[in-house]
DNA sequence: TTCATGACCGTAG
DNA sequence: ACTACGGCCATGA
């Protein structure tokens, strides 16, 4: 496994409840700017097996990635469930609910 | 090692 | 606003 993975692990793990960030952000403070990809990749992987919150990640426009209706519902619910405010369509404030993890939200 | 793939991102029409 | 294309880089066969 490679440590930008590991990296990524941890600013997964590092996202307070009520906030979410964007894939590429992730991957920017895992040390790979364009591995957001990966950083997809290894969620898509991990949230299986370890405990990572999953649905506080989504993309670069707000919204949320997953094709799959059922998980798409699921992220949703989880997202409003933490106070997150989601359209309909998986859209989500970036504005006011992105967290930067050099400004400590928390 | 090389090839193909993916819960993406940014730019262009 | 939405669709299309190319680039990105770790992972698995």
């Amino acid at each position: 496994m490679e440590a930008f993975t590991e990296k990524a692990i941890k600013v997964i793990r590092n996202i307070p409840p009520g906030r979410v960030m964007t894939y590429g952000q992730i991957a920017s403070h895992a040390g790979s700017p364009r591995g957001a990809r990966q950083v997809a990749r290894l969620l898509h992987s991990m949230s299986a097996k370890y405990e990572l919150p999953w649905h506080r990640v989504i993309n670069a426009q707000g919204k949320i990635s997953f094709q799959d209706t059922d998980n798409r519902l699921s992220q949703t619910k989880l997202l409003q469930n933490e106070g997150v405010e989601v359209c309909s369509l998986g859209k989500i404030d970036l504005k006011h609910y992105r967290h930067d993890p050099g400004h400590d939200a928390f």
